[in-house]
DNA sequence: CATGAATGAGCTTTCATTCAT
DNA sequence: AATGAATGAAAGCTCATTCAT
């Protein structure tokens, strides 16, 4: 049986991504983890940076298996593919991540959590301009501002994902991860 | 002096978009516009369908507004720039309204307000969706699922967007529409 | 067509009956009467006092149609069984108004209000006692405390007379007027 | 000290039949209960909820103290005596009870709890005509509609008892009781 | 470590009343 | 005399948080 922490972490990224910030209760969270409520403060000095705590761990996790996915030695051109896929095939499975990542952003949070989640996401979009800035000096990625570039990819991935998860199955992995190669791979415009 | 309901929806859009739903107290919105707090609830029936008519009027605004810009008669490729220009330009102006969009969609609003801003965010999806299908017909634009495209474009410049919000203009309107042109045009591979 | 204020009255007696005194809307009143709801503050200084005149009027209108009845000279303890049939029958006829007289008594209606219901009330009590100390002089009523005999009396009738209201038809008017006949006269017991 | 749940039921029988049912203010009744508002929420779900238990669960124990007074073995010409001086000492005792048990029935309480205070009501007047069944069965009462006269007693017991009420103690137990035998026994008329 | 009964600040919403027209 | 748009006090209810056990 895991420790109390983890069992509380899983069980609030659950009820925070079904329900949002606001709508979820701290109740429910507990009753899911199999813990009282108050178990739950004694790890957590209150729901924002139960909140913060749940968003930044699993955030964590996606990056960390990017990164492993990174160290792989196959050409550029390939990689490019894998990794898209992988992150989707990430993203969708982290699905409740990601829509607490992106809906949640201004609910009023409270200013410390909010600095948390923002200081989360900001490491999110470092990330990946880190891949397109590496990528530029190899030479296979167009020089251009890449924390831009980054945070917009990010958006594009969540819009994409969205899709997927109100299309209830219309939309599969596959096609998302086409869709989004192809545009960020050659644009939308014909040759 | 414009009438009350007018009033009442401008801030509220300016509390929604500042707070979120959850956090915004209706005591503010009426504050704001200058009625009493009954006032409100003479036009509204709850605060979760004053929330649907702010960004659902908010929105149609914008879509009058490109429509209009899709009239004009030049060559497709610089219209393609254009478009991408005026909308960033149009999303920014409305910055309040588009993060309403994108961050309230799950945060528990009710079921019948929900399903009002879900259909004014497909009705955004399918406008764009429309001009890339048009651009399609006429040889422009790659054949794709443009519903799928059209929702990455929307995630694409609302994170753009946020970007700019967040850096209190260290990233300004031109440089927003230049990235997201450029990805959209030709994507991020160098040739 | 009746000039404002009885037709405000009459559409009071309506409402206040149907719904209780805190549950009926002034507007619905106003609604009711076909006037606008600011008329009715031109005749009444406010709700408790337009609910203390409704009862009032209403009342008034009963005793005084049971007054008449009074006049008529028949053997008394015919006259009683028409006096309570009389009662019975008006009493059910202004159903709206025993209703409320009965159970809006203690509901709140602010001390101004309830002082103008408790004197009619009284002034209802004392009527029915008044005839009760005459049939005594007369000799056909035993003497006894007449004003609480006839509290009880009104007691014994309202309570009637709802289970006619909520019997929903099963029970009639005479069999009402039957059962408050033999009680008032014989009592319960078999001799 | 009692546990919070009985607290709660005392104060809010005293609070609500003090001001009626839309004039109590939970408020009032947690500080009178000597816990805190939400409390009232952990047992109860709602205020008319709240109301129609502090009725029922009042009115519960009155039936169950005639019931065992029921069970003496004394004639029955005594024993209707005896029956009628308990039920108003009762009755007086559990004044708050009373009061909202006539007063309250229509005034919109909402139809959960209104359907459980009548059929507490009902209960009540039942009981009764049960008592008089028996009654008539063993000769001692003339057969009648006993639903309705059992409706006519509580009536006629309820409007003394107000009587006694607002007689500020003009008017005591004894001679409600002896009114009450009075007229159930013999009726009003002289012989 | 763990609990959950108890709390009360804070929210939305209603509706009697006012007053400019 | 008549109106009804506007008001804001007032109240029920929720739920994050505490703390005695």
């Amino acid at each position: 049986m895991k420790n109390s922490r983890e069992k509380i972490l899983k069980a609030a990224v659950a009820v925070f991504s079904r329900r949002g910030f606001h709508q979820a209760q701290v109740e429910e969270i507990a009753k899911k983890a199999g813990v009282g409520k108050g178990t739950i403060y004694l790890y957590f000095p209150n729901k924002a940076m139960l909140f913060s705590a749940a968003v930044s761990e699993g955030l964590e996790e996606i990056m960390a298996a990017l990164q492993s996915e990174l160290q792989s030695d196959v050409p550029f051109t390939e990689h490019f593919h894998i990794l898209i896929r992988t992150s989707v095939t990430l993203y969708l499975k982290h699905g409740d991540l990601s829509k607490i990542l992106i809906n949640e952003l201004t609910s009023g949070i409270g200013p410390a959590a909010m600095k948390e989640i923002e200081a989360v996401r900001e490491r999110f979009i470092g990330f990946i301009a880190g891949v397109l800035e590496q990528g530029s000096r190899d030479g296979y990625i167009k020089p251009m501002d890449f924390r831009l570039a980054a945070a917009g990819i990010v958006g594009l991935m969540d819009s994409l994902c969205r899709f997927h998860f109100q299309s209830r199955g219309a939309v599969d992995s596959a096609q998302i991860a086409e869709t989004m190669h192809a545009i960020l791979s050659n644009g939308l415009l014909a040759k």
